[in-house]
RNA sequence: GGCGCUUUCGUCUAGUGGCUAGGACACAUGCCUCUCACGCAUGGAACACGGGUUCGAUUCCCGUAGGCGCUACCA
């Protein structure tokens, strides 16, 4: 067999937001396509016409687009293997369930929805597959002419895969090695509905990776007990030869206590499960994403990367080229990983310090225009330089360089109390006589010229300092107090300095 | 219940038939210091359990227990 080109796809439900551990089953995708000068293929099942949600295929390309995983093909991106949407692929799926049909590989089902669920609370663990079959109302066990005439009379009817028993089926899994099972334990699944003339998932799944000569299929482990059927199906429809190699991947869960990672777990604990806001068309719920929490994408793309993937080395901080080139399916983890947030918001604080700090300026002004401060681009840069390593997020910049925008209206009680001590009044006022005298007002020599002062007073350099910063500041924090008063400017500083003499007294 | 997958510090993980079992996050302490952070240094912290195989198992095999998933005319 000739070396195939790597395809692979992400195929989401738009069934509404897409879940972080989709996200990351995408990135994966993505990283192995690349590595290989391979194709990532977008493909929407949205074969359940019931689950359908307005806007959520759009939710998940905006998704990618944020994060920066490029699709190569798909929906929105066209391509030669088309339509990508299943629900466009109506007739393909009719020619294949008909195959099968005449094959004599699946059969026709007029059971009701009711008559089966009566059956399962009849029978315990009821299974409809070889040993139930014959008992049922289907094709197997009708006449043909019987069949004929309830299709005749517009009987509802399923197409249903005619599972062989006490088979081995063997799925060679890239993560897992070989997992084997029983074909008796799988039940004779429905592949097509006739209400709405379209396949359920593994009809549709196997069709279309199939047609869109797809290599690799990674996916979540919720589809390991499925990937045997999925075997058969390949065979049944003879691409045995052609079937793609298959990469089941470890489930995400709860950061802590049991279960898969929900949304309720976001909310409870705070922070984001999806990438993006969404907004629920139906219940009006909003759920906050990533992008809208501040969260930088290339540290989501890399916290998820190595949430289930190690590169075997010690290093954490890639950028998406680079996992690119290192990204290996069988280093991939087999077992669940606990969602560590607290670690996602560490690879953002890293992302803050590795960006410049005009960038992350850039980011920083729309939350200062939005307290409404009016300011240059540049001096913010002078800010973020002095304050990125303090914040973890960017917005949380405010909080913590505001001083130097607004004028303390109040002063922190303890601050005060344990800094401004009875003499206080007297030596800020001396110091804001001393400034005042300053032609050069830099850093440097406010510096020196404060330190000479000092000095000669026999003060304490602790004692001037806090002061001058509870006055400044309105808190006991920020860097170094020059670096704050050289910013805000000589006519600032004095006015702050008097107005926290006569305040403070 | 049945079937499958899985199990190294609290968390993400590296790793080996013989190592002081490594790193990162978190935590603690110290240093730095005009404060708060950053940063730096140090520390505590793990091979689920029970049997085998073996001179020797954390590593290989088998059980048990825990965890996860599937068990739909959902994906």
């Amino acid at each position: 067999m000739a070396e195939r080109k790597v395809r692979v796809r992400f195929a989401p439900s738009p069934t509404g937001p897409l879940h972080i551990g989709g996200v990351r089953t995408a990135l994966y995708n993505y990283l192995f396509a690349k590595q290989h000068g391979g194709d990532l293929v977008l493909r929407i099942e949205d074969t359940d016409s019931n689950r359908f949600v307005p806007g959520a295929e759009e939710y998940i390309l905006e998704s990618f687009r944020w994060l920066g995983i490029k699709f190569d093909e798909g929906v929105s991106f066209g391509g030669e293997y088309g339509p990508y949407r299943q629900s466009e692929r109506r007739e393909i799926y009719k020619k294949y369930v008909k195959q099968l049909l005449d094959a004599g590989r699946a059969y026709i089902a007029f059971d009701t929805p009711e008559e089966l669920e009566a059956k399962r609370a009849e029978i315990e663990n009821f299974q409809y597959d070889a040993a139930s079959r014959m008992s049922m109302r289907n094709s197997l066990a009708m006449s043909a002419d019987e069949v004929a005439a309830l299709i005749e009379s517009g009987h509802q009817y399923v197409v249903r895969f005619k599972v062989e028993p006490g088979e081995k089926v063997v799925v060679n899994d890239i993560i897992r090695g070989e997992v084997t099972i029983n074909s008796s334990i799988i039940d004779d699944k429905v592949l097509y509905k006739s209400a709405d003339e379209l396949p359920t998932y593994h009809l549709a799944n196997i069709v279309d990776d199939h047609l869109m000569e797809i290599t690799h299929v990674i996916r979540g482990e919720e589809w390991l007990p499925s990937a045997p059927l999925h075997v058969l199906l390949y065979r049944a429809f003879g691409w045995e030869d052609t079937m793609p190699q298959f990469a089941h991947l470890s489930l995400l869960l709860k950061p802590e206590g049991n279960g898969k990672l929900s949304k309720r777990d976001g909310d409870r604990l705070g922070f984001p499960v999806f990438p993006l806001e969404w907004n629920d068309p139906k219940s009006g719920a909003i759920s906050t994403g990533f992008r809208e929490s501040d969260y930088l994408p290339e540290a989501v793309v890399n916290f998820l990367a190595l949430l289930g993937w190690n590169p075997g080395d010690d290093v954490e901080m890639m950028s998406l080229e680079e996992l690119v080139k290192k990204f290996d399916l069988s280093k991939c983890s087999k077992a669940g990983a606990r969602f560590d947030y607290k670690k996602m918001v560490w690879f953002n604080h890293e992302y803050i310090l590795q960006k410049s700090d005009r960038e992350i300026a850039e980011i920083f002004m729309n939350v200062v225009k939005e307290h409404g401060v009016d300011t240059t681009l540049e001096h913010l840069e002078e800010i973020v330089s002095l304050m990125k390593g303090r914040v973890n997020f960017v917005h949380e910049l405010w909080d913590a360089s505001s001083f130097y925008f607004e004028a303390p209206v109040e002063y922190d009680e303890k601050t005060a109390k344990k800094r401004w001590k009875e003499d206080s009044a007297q030596k800020m006022t001396e110091l804001a006589d001393l400034l005042e005298s300053l032609d050069d007002f830099s850093i440097e020599n406010q510096d020196k010229v404060v330190h000479e002062w000092i000095e000669v007073k026999g003060y304490g350099m602790g004692e001037i300092m806090n002061a001058f910063r509870l006055a400044l500041v309105g808190e006991g924090k920020g860097p170094q107090m020059f670096h704050i008063s050289g910013l805000i400017g000589k006519e600032e500083t004095l006015s702050r300095l008097r107005r926290a003499v006569t305040v403070l007294g």
